[in-house]
DNA sequence: CGTCTAATTGAACATCGTCAATACTTGTGG
DNA sequence: CCACAAGTATTGACGATGTTCAATTAGACG
């Protein structure tokens, strides 16, 4: 029953949890990042429930209509934009405090699918609260617009990575990426257990799952990683860094 | 002195133009798009300026401190992106209508540069004037999200074509969307003079100036199109299609 | 009209994709 | 608890696609 490529809808729309983005754990890395606590309670009556969605469910599909922004509070998701033509790819992996249904905004429909990559909660933020609560509080306003164009800028590090760099560069880019944003959150700044497939790795970096492949037994070969399945620790971060350096 | 790699500085800052949205030509392409009368009203308050911007010269450079979006009136531009390794990509072609700088709000900085290949005009809207407006104004407000909303999904598609398409796919795929764009304004649906150079071309798609030629010339060897230099004409538009369509 | 840039085309080469075989994980049911 | 099955990952050989380097031609602009 696990495991369909079509991911099943999820039963239970919305879990009743109390919020408190003013207590939450990642505050700092969310909505509320760098907002006096007058906003947060302002943003805490946004948010009108929190959600679970367990590991292989979608959360919203294409084609699904908008009505809220989700922002991830645990766990971990993939974003798959698809084409009319059925070409499909992965276009993000967000983790807590990233947002999700940016795309659904302009015409009131989602152009992408969000998929849980392990058991994960969300938090649920009405686009039309949003909207209302935007207009009375400026800060509020000025935090979405900016994570809107965080989006934009994080976007267009995408296209410089696909349209420039080689398959290597494209990996090293990825989990320095990743670890990266995990550091943030106080994860291991050398270790890494991933979520996501080969495959999913190959569909985000433009690449097939056996150039990925390769690409991690060859930087395993020359000492720079140490690789074991879905298990990447990272051995020596200088020359990883100086993978992508040295191109141009 | 013209055509220099870092284009020169803009001389003067603000031409005294008379701005009037509602009687611009380009007022269902622009953001005044779908509004009622009141709000077009509005939207001329938040207007300072239009600006005039040469050939081969940049409206802002990655670095400048951000305080407007701006919006093409007249002309062509060109967006590069640029990583501090030196790397670069052009990231997007804007015609009239569209948005410039919404990489800007996120730290204030714009991270990509825009540049005009043809002399243009854009209209400037002092970021602050358009917070302020949109807490007024809700239709304004929601407006100015579609817009960043669609650059999100725009961007989302040029990864789809970096990451699944192959260089005739791309081509294609640029041209069609190219000339949707400019039908759109009332420009041919059949040919086109290309305002950029395969370079440019290339740096968009992820390919060398080369391929892009080649293609080019396939493509007229395959009699769906003919290419004298930078005038493109559509013989076959059907087969255009085609060409992506096929391919999954 | 001459110079500089842009575009085309060819040949050799590199990178990555495809196809295929095998090994390893993970979860499930006996 | 073990064995099996399905999905996932690794690795090799080969081929296709696109890049690089180089030479030539065509355009654009002063």
């Amino acid at each position: 029953m696990a495991r369909t490529t079509i991911p099943p809808l999820l039963p239970p729309r919305h879990e009743p949890f109390k919020v408190a983005c003013s207590t939450c754990g990642i505050r700092q890395l969310c909505l509320p990042m760098g907002l006096p606590p007058i906003d947060i309670e302002q943003l805490e009556r946004m948010v009108k429930a929190r959600r679970l969605v367990p590991r292989n469910t979608a959360l919203f599909s294409a084609g699904d209509a908008f009505e809220a922004i989700h922002v991830v509070r645990t766990g971990f998701f993939k974003t798959s934009a698809c084409a009319e033509d059925g070409r499909d790819q992965v276009t993000g992996f967000q983790m807590a405090g990233e947002l999700l249904g940016l795309d659904g905004i302009v015409d009131g429909v989602h152009t992408c699918q969000a998929v849980a990559l392990e058991d994960s909660q969300v938090c649920v933020v009405p686009y039309e609260r949003l909207e209302g609560l935007s207009r009375d509080f400026e800060r509020l306003q000025h935090q979405f617009h900016r994570l809107m164009s965080r989006e934009i800028v994080r976007d267009q590090g995408v296209m410089l990575m696909l349209g420039t760099m080689r398959a290597e560069e494209r990996v090293v880019a990825f989990l320095i990426n990743l670890m990266r944003r995990l550091r943030a959150r106080g994860f291991s700044s050398s270790s890494v257990v991933l979520r996501m497939t080969r495959e999913e790795i190959g569909s985000y970096l433009g690449l097939t799952l056996e150039t990925v492949s390769r690409t991690f037994s060859r930087l395993q070969d020359d000492g720079l990683l140490e690789v074991k399945a879905r298990e990447v620790r990272v051995l020596k971060p200088r020359m990883l860094l100086q993978v992508i350096r040295q191109a141009a």
